[in-house]
Formats: structure tokens, C-alpha cells, sequence
RNA sequence: GGGGGCUUAGCUCAAUGGCAGAGCACGCGGCUCAUACCCGCUUGGUUGGGGGUUCGACUCCCUCAGCCCCCA
């Protein structure tokens, strides 16, 4: 039977395009999983979409002089685009602007209250004397209590590192204007994590399946669960559902992993079937598997369990069960650019869309995943960018591929009809056709760069097949046999279509059709537009269930007609990595 | 300031107490259908520094440095 499988990737802010780093970390990995799972047969339900709530999107948008509104739209069409363009194949990917999400946000808020998991206090607010407006606590700055710095922040003091609160600062004022803050009671209401404390706890310690030290770290953050405000003084977000608080928002944490749960009842409703999403979270036997930043693992491994915790049998579950659990937490770590921080504002920085205008997404798909921030930061550089896609890529996949494909078009037109295997011919099969054991548990498992590099190196075992046959000598004397051999060279590319077409589709496909195949392995990405009561938004979905595909052993049939074969991807100029660097510097 | 983590060959990573390894890169030779693959040889390390435990430490403990994440 088929497994539900639940791919939640994390939401990007919509307060910029983005850049390689954000989708290094989860949004190749997690597609790279989704495909394979689909391939696979199972049911996969992949969605994520643009975070539009916070105060990074509002302090951008006050850089820029338009709406936050404005803005978000903007970002959210750009990373849209570039999402498709990667091929990320979302089910959906939508934005937490949309009146379904303010609905299932509410939803939430309104039973967590009832349960108790969220309760109202008064605390202390800072807020601009001059727009009257509530004043994030970095935002205001004044001289230090301890060590007397004057620039000290609301938050921390950058001179001596400790703690601050902005009631603390001598003569505080708002760096946004220079007009003293004015600090009041307000009153906000706290997701009340101290009572999940023991229930987390026990979750946590049974999950170890878990990578450990994800595991470890979320074991560690129990420690110490103090409450969490999850409303601010704000205009932008989702309001709450209560009279009386018409000058605050649901904070942007707290409705950016309901997103997960929202986008899936999205989901369903936009293909006319609005109780599937239930499939993947109320079955106790669907699993989710979150990909996320090693930043966001607490929203993940402890404050997002917490509240479907609270939330308990709510409206939505129909009264039955509790919503599914995450299965899995699959954190990535950093990737960093050329040394350095990736850093927009200093330039240091690549787009998504500024590398796929000059390269193949299956290039960059490539380097991301053999390369990528998996168990620790890791470096882009373009050298590397470079060297992988000429000696690895092309030369050892990308180098296969061409020179099967050309013996066989060249000589036989067709897949040629083999003769008797010999034990060379059997051998290479069997562990090409192995591959789809070891690379599928090696995917499940979310090991993607071992799982490639196993699957590279099936290719490069094949390179020594065709290199010892040599089947452009046999074919001067033997037809039959080089016949034979070519057959098996194609079997076996067939073969590594399909295992590496996770992760790099583009080619794949082409490849497919080069075979003389027709149809999709894996189809296209689209953006819809969605029609909602009161507006419309744009989205990106796929429907695997058209697609071919299957994660199983290749049934290439004899005398299926052959493409003239092209060359699967580009050999890079080593003038590029220079080309590239210049344009860092200049930026 | 408190907590957690990382540091192994040029690069990416293995090795959880038992002779520090692999792939790629680099150098040489062979082969050459192909976007130069494959084969053979060579090169490459004070495992970030220092100290300790141990017959034996990349591994366990302490400490220092650099980087990263969280508290924020």
C-alpha cells in the first residue's frame, strides 16, 4: 500500500529574491525527497509558500516606500518563478496572505485558547513616541546600564554581549527616528510551552530516527521553555479573532508553520477534493518530514508540536484524532559564499535567479546536493561550481550518456537486439539495478550527497564497463556482439535516468526522450493563479499523478527507436569562475 | 552573558578506543568511441593549538583559538 508521505519545507520570507544559500538547505533536498517518494509510488504531499508576515518584510517595504502589501506581492511572484524555474516540485506553493490562511490561523488561536494552550497577560511594550507605533526591541538603542556603550540595542548591548531589556537603556531612543520610546502595559497573548514541557520531552526522546543532532538539540532547548508571546503590537500579520484587539497581529512565527497544515487544506480545495489533506494529517500511519535551516529547528522539533499538541482534537480533526506529529525534522546546516556570510546588503551574495540565467538548474541542483550543507556549513564557490560540473557532471554522467547514445544511434539506429549476456554484461546490470535498493535508502533516510554519490558512482562502474568492452572496436568484427554490449550500455543509462532523476529532472527527461521514450518521467511545474472570495493569488503546483516515472528497473524495449543524441549539459568555460567573481566584487 | 555545535589531504567527506581512508582535484604513463572516459603509478596529513586518561586517542576528559546556531 501506498505510503502518505508529507513533504513541509520552510517558508522563505517574502522580503527579497533568494538566494542559492536558502535553497542549499531545504528546498533542493526537499524536492530531491519528494521526487524520489513519487517515483516510488508513494503519496507525496509537498507544500511550503512565501512567509508575508513579519518585520523584515515591513522594515523592507519602509526602505523601499511602498506597502508591506506591495512588497510581499512583488517577492512573492520573483520566488515563485525561481522556485519553478528549479524545478522544485511543489504539490503547492502558495503565500500566508490568503484568506484560507487566515482561517486555519484563527482556527488554531481560537482552540489553543479554549484548551488553554494559549492564555492572555500584561507585559511591558516600547512604542515610538512619535508615531505612537510599537518598536521592535533592536530598533531601539541607548546607552548601555553595564558597560555605559552608547549604542547599546534594546536586545543586547554589542560591547559587552548581555542581555538587555530597552526599559534598561539610559537615554533610550528609537533608531528609526531618534524620538525617546514610550513604554506601557500591553497585553498580548503566550502560547503556554511549560505545559508541554514533559509531553515534548517524552516525544522527543522516542524520536531516534531522528539525525541526532537534531535530536540532541531539541532535548537541550527543554531546559528551559519559558512562554512565548505569540501577538505584537502590530498592523500586519494575521489579526486576532477576538473583540477588542484590532491594533495587534498574530505574530509571524506562530502563523508561518500553521502554513504547513494550511497550504495542505489549500491543497485539496483547489482540486475539488477538500477532505484529502486529512490523508497526511490525521492517519496515524502518514509520516511528515519538515526541511528546514538549523535556525528554525525549534519552531519545528518543539514549538510547532506544541501546538498541534494544544490544539488537540480541534475543529478541524473532526473530533477524532490529534493532528499527525512531525515523523521527521530534517535540519540543514549553512552554506556560505566564497568564506563569507552570505550577506545581501554587503554584496555577498548569488541569486537563484541570476545563476539560472547563465546556467542549468540541473548544474546548480548538482553542486547543491553533492556539495551541499548537510551535516555542516559548507562553502560555494564558483571554482568548485566549475570543476564539479565539467569532471563530474559532465564528464562522468554527462560523458556515459553520450558516448552509449552514440555508438548505439550511430550503429543501430534502435535499441539494438542483444544476443547471449555475458558475466561482464550480467554484472553491470545487476549492480546498476542494485542502485535502486541502495540510493532509495540512502533518499529515505534524507542522505542526499551520499545517496548521489552512490549513484554517480554506478555511473562512473558504468564508464569502466564501456571502456573494457569497447564496443567501437568489437563492431569492425562481431555486429552481433557490440549489439549486445550497446544493448546493455543503454539498459544501464536507462536505469540511471531514473535514479538520478530526483535530482536533476531536466536532464533526465531529455534523456527519456533521447531513448525514444515519450511522455514525462517527471512533468512540468506550473504557476496558476488562484481566485479566492475577496482576492486572487498566484501558486505553483505540479500533478505527479501524471507522471510516468517509476523508481524501478529499466524495461527498454528492443528496436525502440533512438533520438540523435545532444549533449545532456554544458561543459563550463573555467573563464566563468573569474567572470563570476567580478561580479561579486563589483556589486 | 548563558547554552549547544563544528574544525580530518587542495575540495567534499569517512573512520566512536586498535596500522588515518575514499571520491574528486594535481603530476606521470597507457588507452581513446565519447563533452577525455577508463586503466596503472605517483603526490598529498603534527586529525585547529596545548595538556590529560590509556598498552594504544581522530575517537574519552580539560583547556585555548577560530567559525556557526540558539536564547534574541
Amino acid at each position: 500500500m501506498n505510503k502518505k508521505i508529507l513533504v513541509a519545507v520552510a517558508w522563505p520570507y517574502a522580503n527579497g529574491p533568494r538566494h542559492v544559500g536558502h535553497v542549499a538547505g531545504f528546498g533542493v533536498p526537499s524536492d530531491i525527497f519528494a521526487r524520489y517518494h513519487r517515483l516510488a509510488g508513494n503519496d507525496v504531499l509537498m507544500v511550503s509558500g512565501t512567509d508575508d508576515h513579519g518585520t523584515p518584510s515591513m522594515v523592507q517595504a519602509d526602505k523601499e516606500g511602498v506597502t508591506p502589501k506591495q512588497l510581499v506581492d512583488r517577492y512573492n511572484a520573483i520566488i515563485g518563478e525561481d522556485l519553478q524555474k528549479l524545478g522544485l516540485s511543489y504539490d503547492l506553493f502558495t503565500r500566508t496572505l490568503t484568506q484560507n490562511h487566515y482561517r486555519v490561523t484563527q482556527d488554531l488561536f481560537t482552540q489553543m485558547l479554549k484548551t488553554g494552550a494559549i492564555y492572555k497577560d500584561t507585559m511591558t511594550g516600547t512604542f515610538s513616541s512619535a508615531t505612537g507605533k510599537a518598536l521592535p526591541d533592536r530598533y531601539v538603542e541607548g546607552t548601555c546600564p553595564i558597560c555605559s556603550y552608547g549604542e547599546a540595542r534594546g536586545d543586547q548591548c554589542d560591547n559587552c554581549g548581555n542581555q538587555l531589556d530597552p526599559a534598561d537603556l539610559i537615554n533610550p531612543r528609537s533608531k528609526i527616528d531618534g524620538s525617546p520610546p514610550v513604554f506601557k502595559p500591553t497585553e498580548h497573548f503566550f502560547l503556554d510551552l511549560p505545559r508541554f514541557k514533559e509531553q515534548l520531552e517524552g516525544w522527543i526522546t522516542a524520536q531516534t530516527h531522528w539525525r541526532p543532532n537534531v535530536r540532541a538539540f531539541s532535548l537541550n532547548l527543554l531546559k528551559e521553555v519559558p512562554p512565548r508571546a505569540i501577538t505584537r503590537d502590530l498592523d500586519w500579520g494575521v489579526p486576532i479573532p477576538l473583540p477588542g484587539f484590532d491594533d495587534k497581529r498574530i505574530y509571524v512565527w506562530f502563523d508561518a508553520v500553521i502554513g504547513y497544515l494550511s497550504a495542505s487544506i489549500e491543497w485539496a480545495h483547489n482540486r475539488g477534493t477538500p477532505d484529502a489533506w486529512q490523508e497526511w494529517w490525521l492517519d496515524p500511519e502518514a509520516r511528515g518530514y519538515y526541511f528546514m535551516g538549523k535556525d528554525n529547528i525549534v519552531f519545528h522539533s518543539e514549538i510547532w508540536p506544541a501546538m498541534l499538541m494544544g490544539y488537540g482534537e480541534g475543529p478541524l480533526t473532526g473530533g477524532q484524532r490529534p493532528l499527525n506529529l512531525p515523523y521527521d525534522v530534517v535540519s540543514s546546516e549553512f552554506l556560505t559564499m566564497e568564506g563569507k556570510k552570505f550577506s545581501s546588503s554587503r554584496g555577498v551574495v548569488i541569486y537563484v535567479r541570476d545563476v539560472l540565467s547563465r546556467y542549468d538548474a540541473d548544474a546548480l541542483r548538482y553542486y547543491l546536493t553533492i556539495g551541499g550543507p548537510e551535516t555542516q556549513d559548507t562553502d560555494f564557490t564558483w571554482a568548485e561550481f566549475v570543476r564539479r560540473n565539467n569532471d563530474e557532471l559532465v564528464a562522468t554522467w554527462g560523458n556515459l550518456v553520450n558516448r552509449v547514445l552514440k555508438n548505439a544511434y550511430n550503429n543501430f539506429d534502435v535499441v539494438p537486439q542483444p544476443g547471449e549476456l555475458t558475466e561482464a554484461d550480467r554484472q553491470i546490470l545487476q549492480a546498476v539495478e542494485a542502485g535502486f535498493a541502495k540510493v532509495g535508502q540512502l533518499l529515505e533516510t534524507a542522505r542526499f550527497r551520499a545517496a548521489l554519490q552512490e549513484a554517480m558512482g554506478l555511473a562512473a562502474m558504468a564508464n569502466g564497463y564501456i571502456s573494457e568492452q569497447e564496443p567501437w572496436k568489437v563492431i569492425k568484427l562481431d555486429r552481433q556482439r557490440a549489439g549486445t554490449i550497446l544493448y546493455v550500455g543503454l539498459r544501464v543509462v536507462d536505469n540511471l535516468k531514473i535514479l538520478l532523476c530526483p535530482f536533476l529532472p531536466f536532464s533526465s527527461q531529455r534523456l527519456h526522450e533521447m531513448l525514444g521514450y515519450e511522455g514525462t518521467i517527471a512533468g512540468p511545474i506550473t504557476l496558476k493563479q488562484v481566485a479566492e472570495a475577496e482576492w486572487t493569488h498566484q501558486i505553483l503546483t505540479c500533478e505527479p499523478e501524471t507522471w510516468s516515472g517509476r523508481w524501478e528497473s529499466s524495461r527498454l524495449p528492443v528496436g525502440q527507436e533512438l533520438k540523435e543524441p545532444v549533449a545532456l549539459f554544458r561543459k563550463l568555460d573555467p573563464k566563468v569562475v573569474d567572470e563570476e567573481l567580478a561580479r561579486l566584487t563589483q556589486d
